[in-house]
RNA sequence: GGCGCGGUACCCAAGUGGUAAGGGAGAGGUCUGCAAAACCUUUAUGCGCCGGUUCGAUCCCGGCCCGCGCCUCCA
C-alpha cells in the first residue's frame, strides 16, 4: 500500500514515491552538534526513523541523506570556552548523538554528510549564486543571498513577505546587507575564529547553504522528500528552496515532511523553561529506552506531543503487555492446525495495522489493532481456542509491528548500562535513580538462581522462604511471576 | 498583528455525516499456598460553547471562548 504522506508544499496528503522508480531519496536535517541532544529532538529523529522503517517494511528503497553540522556560531563560541578545537569539540557531541540515536533504535541514514567536509561544494554553490546575481559580498567579505532574486520566497511556509518592509524589524545583525531579510550564505571569521581559505574569500558556511549543497551532492538536483522539524519550515527550508532553485530552476524537493514540536507540560521545552530534558536525563532516572521510543512516536508526527511521566509510565506499562504477549505465544504449547477465528484477526489486524501507517503515518491508530488482536489471542488462549498456526500468524504480525515500533524486542539493557557508564565518567551518579542503581546492583545469573531457589522451596512448601526471596528480589524492581507453563521473571 | 494547529471519558489519544478505536489508571472476576504478576470483563446518551446546513453532526459551515506553535538561533 504507497504511501499518503502530508506535503507541507501542497498542503495534502500526496503519494510517496521514488521519482526514479527505483530509490527514495530524502535528506533529512541532522544535528547541530554543540551540546548533547535533548529528546524534542529525539521526537523528530524518532518519527523520520519510522518514516524509514515504513517505506521498508513497504519494499521501498532508500537514499537517506542526513547532515551534521559541525560548524557554526555557537560550536566556535563554546570550541573556543573550553581551548579545544572546534573539530574537537564536535567529535564528543556527534558521536553521543549517534549513541543516543542506537539507544532509541533509529536506524542510520545511508549516508551522514558533515558540513566541515563539504566546505568545497558549498563554496561552489554560493559561486554559482553569485553568477545568477543572487549573491553578493558585503564589505567585511560576508556572503548574503538576495531575497529580490527569487520571487517565490515563502511558497513552502506561505509566508507573503511582500508587505514586509526593510528596517520594519530590528534587524541587529551587525554585519552589512543589502535588505534586512537576505540571508548569510558565507560568514567571514572574526578575529581568531574558526575559518576557511576558499575562491570566495575567508569565512565559514552558513547554516542554510550546507543543506542545499550537501543535499544535492548526494541526491542530485530535486529530491524526492525532505524533511526536518516544524521550526525549520521557515526560514531555513525556504532558504534552502531559494538557494537551490536559484540555480537549478527545478523543484528542490517535491515532497517536504515537517515533524511537529514536542511540548514539556504543555510548552515549548526549553533550558530557561526549566523542562528541558536529554534522553540521558532519562534513562538515569530509570525510564527504559523502548517506553521513550514508543511514547515519542505514538502520537503521529503531525500533532503536537505534549510530553511527561505519566506517558513514559503508560508507554512502559503498554510495551510490557505486548512483551508479556509475545513470550506467552514463543514459550507456549499449542496444538497442530489453526483456527478460522483467530486466522481472519491476524489477517485484519494486519491489514489495519498498515492501513493506518500508509494513512500519514498514523502511529496512534496503528497501534489499535495490534492491541486488539493481543486481547483476542489472550482470550483464545485462556479458552483453548488457540493452535500453532494461529500462534504463526500472529507472530508475523508482531513482526511487521516491531518492523517499525521495535519496542517488543527487549533492548533496554544496554542503553541503561551505557547511561550509566556515561554518568560515571561524568560525575553525574547523584542523577541516577535509587531504584535504578538497586536494579543495577544484581546480574541475571543472580536472580536465576535465586527463582531457581524459590522454585524449589515453593515444592517443598517452605513459603516463608520462597516469600523472602520474592520480596529480596522485587526490591531490586525484579518481578517474579508464577503461571502453569512455570515461573517467569522480569526487570521492572 | 500575520500564518498554522488543537480542545474527545480520571489521564494520554485515534476516528467517522448515521449515533464514539486503542493504551494507562480505577473497579469486579479468573488463576494462586498467600500475594504479586498475568489474563478477562467493565468505565463518554456524549466528543469546548452557541447557532446553521441535514432525515440525522463529535465529524460540514459561521461565530465565540480557551490552549499551543511559527513569524528570531532552535528538532
Amino acid at each position: 500500500m504507497p504511501l499518503r504522506l502530508f506535503n507541507t508544499l501542497t498542503g495534502q496528503l500526496d503519494p510517496l514515491e521514488p521519482a526514479d522508480g527505483k530509490a527514495l531519496r530524502m535528506y533529512a536535517c541532522g544535528p547541530t552538534v554543540y551540546d548533547y541532544g535533548h529528546i524534542g529532538n529525539f521526537r523528530t529523529f524518532l518519527q523520520i526513523d519510522v518514516l524509514r522503517r515504513f517505506l521498508q517494511l513497504s519494499g521501498v528503497a532508500l537514499r537517506h541523506v542526513m547532515n551534521i553540522t559541525d560548524v557554526d556560531d555557537k560550536i566556535i563560541r563554546n570550541a573556543a570556552q573550553a581551548g579545544v578545537s572546534i573539530g574537537e569539540y564536535t567529535a564528543r557531541y556527534e558521536a553521543a548523538f549517534f549513541e543516543d540515536l542506537d539507544a532509541l533504535r533509529v536506524q542510520r541514514p545511508e549516508q551522514i554528510a558533515r558540513a566541515t567536509e563539504h566546505i568545497g561544494q558549498m563554496v561552489a554553490l554560493i559561486q554559482k549564486l553569485a553568477e545568477a546575481g543572487a549573491a553578493y559580498q558585503a564589505e567585511d567579505g560576508s556572503w548574503y543571498f538576495r531575497l529580490r532574486a527569487f520571487p517565490e520566497y515563502g511558497k513552502l511556509s506561505k509566508k507573503d513577505l511582500s508587505g514586509m518592509e526593510d528596517g520594519a524589524r530590528v534587524d541587529v545583525d551587525e554585519y552589512e546587507k543589502d535588505s534586512a531579510r537576505d540571508f548569510a550564505l558565507w560568514k567571514a571569521p572574526k578575529p581568531g575564529e574558526t575559518s576557511w581559505e576558499t575562491a570566495i574569500g575567508q569565512g565559514r558556511p552558513g547554516w542554510h547553504i550546507e543543506c542545499s549543497a550537501m543535499a544535492m551532492e548526494y541526491l542530485g538536483e530535486s529530491l524526492d522528500l525532505h524533511a526536518g522539524g516544524e521550526d525549520l519550515m521557515f526560514p531555513h527550508h525556504e532558504n534552502e528552496i531559494a538557494q537551490s532553485e536559484t540555480v537549478t530552476h527545478k523543484p528542490f524537493a517535491r515532497h517536504w515532511m515537517h515533524v511537529r514540536f514536542l511540548l514539556v507540560d504543555g510548552r515549548k521545552m526549553s533550558k530557561s523553561e526549566g523542562n528541558f530534558y536529554t534522553l540521558r536525563d532519562l534513562l538515569l532516572k530509570g525510564y527504559k529506552a523502548s517506553a521513550i521510543r514508543l511514547a515519542l512516536i505514538s502520537v503521529p508526527y503531525r500533532h503536537q506531543l505534549n510530553f511527561t511521566f505519566d506517558g513514559l509510565v503508560e508507554a512502559t506499562a503498554a510495551i510490557d503487555r505486548l512483551r508479556t504477549f509475545h513470550q506467552r505465544l514463543t514459550e507456549g504449547q499449542f496444538g497442530p492446525g489453526a483456527t478460522p477465528a483467530m486466522q481472519e484477526a491476524a489477517h485484519k489486524a494486519h491489514a489495519d495495522y498498515l492501513a493506518a501507517l500508509a494513512n500519514d503515518l498514523n502511529t496512534a491508530e496503528a497501534r489499535a489493532p495490534i492491541f486488539d488482536l493481543v486481547r483476542a489471542a489472550n482470550t483464545a488462549i485462556d479458552q483453548g481456542q488457540f493452535l500453532a498456526a494461529d500462534r504463526d500468524a500472529i507472530l508475523a504480525v508482531l513482526k511487521d509491528f516491531d518492523a517499525v515500533f521495535d519496542v517488543i524486542a527487549d533492548n533496554d539493557a544496554e542503553p541503561t548500562r551505557q547511561a550509566l557508564a556515561w554518568a560515571e565518567r561524568e560525575g553525574r551518579m547523584a542523577e541516577v535513580a535509587p531504584e535504578l542503581l538497586a536494579a543495577q546492583s544484581i546480574s541475571d545469573e543472580a536472580i536465576e538462581a535465586l527463582v531457581a531457589e524459590r522454585t524449589l522451596a515453593k515444592r517443598q512448601r517452605n513459603f516463608a522462604r520462597a516469600d523472602q526471596i520474592r520480596n529480596e528480589l522485587a526490591e531490586k524492581g525484579v518481578v517474579i511471576e508464577d503461571s502453569k507453563d512455570g515461573v517467569r521473571w522480569k526487570r521492572k
